[in-house]
DNA sequence: GTGATTATTTATCATATGTTAAATGGTTTA
DNA sequence: TAAACCATTTAACATATGATAAATAATCAC
């Protein structure tokens, strides 16, 4: 669980106390490839961190199978717009190869919060460094081409290629697997 | 400033002290149509709350001038990549007419929050459900035609067309104004 | 109010991406 | 190893949106 305090230690450093704390609402587990860590229609109340693998939300439109996000190692992972509103998820997270999971009870920390005023910080600091991302996200998808996307998604994230099938990426760039092939064939 | 007060209470009730407290790192202002209220490349350093009027985030990309976003009457608008990271920002903000704004020191508002643990919950929550709100229009960017994100905005905001230029609206749904017209033509 | 500026529409042509279908390549399982 | 299944590519055609230019319409400044 070291390398999940790293991380957190980089958004604001804590207390031996509130580490210990945190450290008791969290659970290490190991899930195998293509299995869903929760299912869709459930309201969110974990947030993952990943030791070691690779995972993304998705969901279906009209049918269609459509990747929101990605995350890789010493990452967070969370369908926040289930976690922030309480609603159910239209949304599940899948693991995309045998991976390290560490499990963070979402409904303990929010109650760490009222005890710990800085795990709330933290946690605070988390998502509003999220928050900014999804922001350029936006950006990124109306004024970028296809192809701008793609080549900008391999250079921030070359492993991605490796982990992950194009379908998923296709529908994470927002177009079609065929559209992609395309893009790629194009030297 | 009492609408304020009624906005910031849908998200998390205060105390007298809190809420005074807040009160004392507020000034309002009347803008006239069409002032920046801060100039791009200056860090954010303010949270707005439209009292009165509307408001909107731009910027300009190759030259041209995008729309991110608007905020009408009892909602606030702030450039939160610049807010959140203390880095200056390549965004403005510009009042649409006549407007009265409460302007919030965000540095003071931030020291607020070691004082105030429930004012730093107010804001993470009032910037959570910012965050939600972003996520789903991920989706509706990349899933949706313009045509279809067309009509659901005027749903969503029937105000916009009676207070925004048509090419503000164009480059917020991220088409050309040539596009948008295109699209109000057909009945 | 008049002229100048700015906003919006209309038209034409170009292009990126979608849709469907079929071909190829790769992986899993019995 | 073969068979079945899944992932990826290729091809042909359809369509939404972009780019440019010109015509109206609306707004602003004097």
């Amino acid at each position: 669980m070291t390398s999940l305090f790293k991380y957190l230690k980089k958004f604001y450093p804590l207390s031996k106390e509130a580490e210990q704390a945190i450290g008791e609402i969290c659970k290490i587990i190991t899930v195998k490839k293509n299995t869903d860590l929760q299912p869709i229609g459930h309201t969110c109340k974990t947030i993952y961190f990943i030791n070691k693998g690779v995972a993304r939300i998705y969901y279906f439109k009209d049918g269609v199978d459509i990747t929101e996000s990605f995350a890789f190692e010493n990452n967070i992972i969370a369908r926040i717009e289930s976690l922030f509103t309480g609603k159910p998820s239209r949304k599940a997270i899948q693991i995309l190869e045998d991976s390290e999971i560490v499990a963070i009870n979402s409904t303990q920390l929010f109650k760490l919060y009222d005890t710990f005023p800085e795990i709330e910080r933290l946690f605070r600091l988390i998502f509003e460094s999220a928050y900014v991302d999804t922001v350029n996200r936006i950006e990124s998808i109306q004024f970028h081409t296809a192809e701008e996307r793609y080549k900008a998604l391999i250079k921030d994230a070359p492993n991605v290629l490796k982990k992950v099938p194009l379908k998923h990426i296709a529908s994470y760039l927002g177009i079609t697997q065929v559209s992609l092939s395309r893009i790629r064939g194009v030297k």
